[in-house]
DNA sequence: TGTCATGTAAACAAGC
DNA sequence: AGCTTGTTTACATGAC
């Protein structure tokens, strides 16, 4: 069953490979995804068949366009650098969404990218004569793109996407086409100051770019890029921040470009793929006589005088570090929108070929990043200030209902804390209260958690419950406790003198928490209706907090998380493009995540399918074997009809409700 | 500003 | 003695 023996068993993240892989290399070979075997089973060609293989070529498109864009992040040395070059997308898609470094995550592609990959594969499909079906799929992606500029122009109208940090990107995202993009690249090359440059690049930050704390981006997130422009416009980027962000880069990207040497695409020419060039030189920079540094162009007749020109005009140096970060955006972004459609293809897949059966691996949570506040952590094992590559992370299945699951990515090391411990607080109380309830997050995201250091938007007290209620007997011992932690949760396999301390901590603290003598000697098991109690003015009911949240959807009461969250939900309407409009789609999310874990007691299917029939909501409820329970426990089920009504006291489509709660989770293991 | 929930650290005790 | 388990206190932080 889901739980497993006591055994400490330190995964070695076998998925991540995969996940990693899968973007880099040739097909998805991660993730399990069990799309690529459908189509392929079938021996004659069917519509489905079709459709996979379109989408299959779109992503392979996709791929290519990516291999191409990172390689282009190589540093003119760095080139032989062999990093395994599956960490792009990985550490790509796991940047958080706020920062204009790698940490970026969340982001929508871009327009120019779009039709980038609109172009590349189309020219794909012409190639195999597939072009009616691929207009049509193309003009779908391009209703998307206009549907989500114009809802970017909505919220930023309503505010919620906010218009200082993202007025380059709304030049990236609504205006320009992949020549536009380029013309941006000019213009942070040719800017006279750094400080204009460093300006475009962070303004590139195509999230919320939300300087509350509250945001699930969170802000120190982007404190620790290399380089920030400081309040006040003067940028100043430490040299000692420029080689690590360089040092950060080389050590990801890797020169998979090997295959292709054309990662960028000068002024006035198509996406690299769309012409694709010969090998002119050996230098992924350097083609068709003129160097492709991003909006450079300059000519170069042989490659000794590209590299001269690389090293004089393309040195470390403020621009260059701010127009490698515009290429990691764009990189980003292509990762981002490969996943989704990537999960996308997955569901139509799954819909097409009417498998329900099938289990949706849904593991990937593309807002990464981690919650709270990883501190000091970050900067063991990866460069000061620079993003885990999160290890799980890139594999291109995603969860669908991502926007509320925001974990941020956060604070870093450059936050203020004073906490310098091992593990940094679990501050965002805001994801464990309303954001993000438990047990559907961790079922999206289980392989996430598993894989990734990312620290989970819970608290001790929601996790230790959920650890307890997933077991078979609603009971756990300490040391059981502990090893799910370390199951569940690549964060906790290390530090663990500090959370376990908090874990006792939790488990002496909170009533909810019963201490039974067993046989075997003590167990802990939950009182629920303690639990309820514990948190009385959550979305268990609270009239004050729904009418918070549904007053949100004016998008004016939203703090900083929710608007982050819903600005991602909404500017990922791409991958959801017929569905509703943005607004009510991230309200509903908003809402639906609203009341955490309380309606855990509800047994419903889970968002992914799957669900947990073996618990019938008292039993979820109601400490099995419990020996003493020091208060009263009420048999009455009261908890259900108590979470009933808060469900439906939230405008939720009945299919959505379901989606709820802290239902211990089989697909956790 | 005060209260509350939470996270972290630490001291301490009991048992093995 | 050292470790685990459990309790408790103190303090910091963020949300409300």
């Amino acid at each position: 069953m889901m739980v497993e023996s006591a055994s400490e068993t330190i995964r070695t993240t076998p998925s991540n490979q995969n996940g990693v892989s899968s973007l880099s290399s040739q097909s998805d070979g991660g993730g399990g995804r069990e799309g690529g075997s459908n189509g392929d089973a079938n021996g004659e060609i069917s519509p489905v068949d079709l459709l996979h293989l379109q989408q299959q070529q779109a992503l392979q498109a996709a791929r290519q366009f990516l291999l191409q864009q990172a390689s282009g992040l190589n540093s003119p040395g760095s080139n032989e650098v062999k990093q395994s070059p599956v960490q792009v997308p990985v550490s790509m898609a796991m940047m958080s969404p706020q920062m204009i470094t790698p940490q970026q995550m969340q982001q929508i592609l871009s327009p120019p990218q779009l039709q980038a990959l609109l172009q590349q594969q189309q020219a794909l499909m012409l190639q195999q004569g597939l072009g009616s079906k691929q207009l049509a799929f193309q003009q779908q992606l391009i209703q998307m793109q206009q549907l989500q500029q114009q809802h970017i122009l909505n919220l930023q109208r309503q505010g919620l996407v906010p218009l200082q940090p993202t007025a380059a990107m709304q030049s990236l995202q609504q205006a320009m086409c992949p020549s536009d993009l380029q013309q941006l690249w000019k213009e942070v090359s040719g800017v006279p100051s750094t400080e204009e440059a460093l300006k475009q690049a962070e303004g590139l930050d195509l999230s919320t770019n939300s300087s509350n704390s509250t945001s699930a981006f969170p802000k120190a997130a982007s404190a620790h890029i290399p380089l920030h422009s400081l309040p006040n416009g003067q940028s100043h980027t430490p040299k000692r921040d420029r080689a690590r962000l360089f040092e950060w880069i080389s050590s990801f990207t890797k020169a998979d470009s090997g295959d292709d040497h054309v990662p960028l695409y000068s002024k006035g020419s198509q996406p690299p793929s769309s012409h694709h060039e010969e090998h002119a030189g050996s230098h992924p920079l350097y083609g068709h006589g003129e160097c492709k540094w991003p909006g450079c162009e300059a000519l170069c007749e042989d490659m000794g005088q590209f590299i001269k020109h690389l090293n004089n005009e393309h040195a470390l140096d403020d621009r260059s570090t701010a127009q490698c970060r515009v290429q990691m955006q764009v990189v980003q972004q292509l990762e981002i929108q490969l996943a989704k459609e990537s999960e996308r293809l997955q569901a139509m897949m799954t819909h097409l070929h009417m498998r329900p059966s099938e289990p949706k691996p849904f593991n990937q949570p593309l807002n990464l990043a981690s919650s709270g506040s990883l501190l000091k952590r970050d900067s063991e094992a990866y460069p000061e200030g620079l993003p885990h590559p999160p290890t799980s992370a890139a594999t291109p299945i995603t969860p669908l209902r991502q926007g509320p699951s925001v974990i941020s990515s956060s604070s870093l090391h450059t936050h203020s804390h004073s906490h310098t411990h091992g593990v940094g607080p679990i501050r965002r109380r805001n994801s464990d209260k309303y954001c993000t309830p438990i047990a559907s997050e961790l079922a999206q995201n289980c392989e996430f958690y598993k894989n990734a250091d990312v620290r989970p938007p819970f608290t001790y007290a929601s996790l230790i419950r959920h650890a307890i209620l997933e077991s078979p007997d609603r009971q756990l011992t300490l040391n059981e406790i502990y090893n799910w932690f370390t199951r569940k949760f690549a964060y906790f396999r290390r530090n663990t003198a500090t959370w376990k301390n908090a874990v006792r901590h939790n488990l002496s603290l909170h009533k909810c928490f019963v201490r039974v003598e067993n046989v075997k000697g003590a167990v802990w098991t939950v009182d629920e209706v303690e639990y309820q109690k514990r948190r009385p003015p959550k979305m268990t009911g609270s009239p004050t907090l729904v009418k918070n949240m549904i007053s949100g959807l004016g998008f004016g009461s939203l703090n900083a998380s929710y608007q982050a969250a819903l600005a991602e939900s909404s500017l990922s309407l791409l991958n959801s493009p017929p569905l509703v409009t943005p607004p009510s789609a991230a309200s509903l999310n908003m809402l639906h995540v609203g009341h955490d874990d309380v309606s855990s007691t509800v047994e419903q299917v889970n968002s992914n399918g799957s669900c947990s029939p073996t618990l019938s909501p008292q039993q979820y409820s109601h400490p099995v074997h419990v020996k003493e329970e020091p208060t009263e426990v009420e048999e009455d089920g009261r908890p259900v009809s108590l979470l009933a009504g808060v469900t439906h006291s939230l405008p939720l489509p009945s299919d959505e409700r379901d989606l709820e709660e802290d239902l211990p989770t089989e697909e956790l293991e």
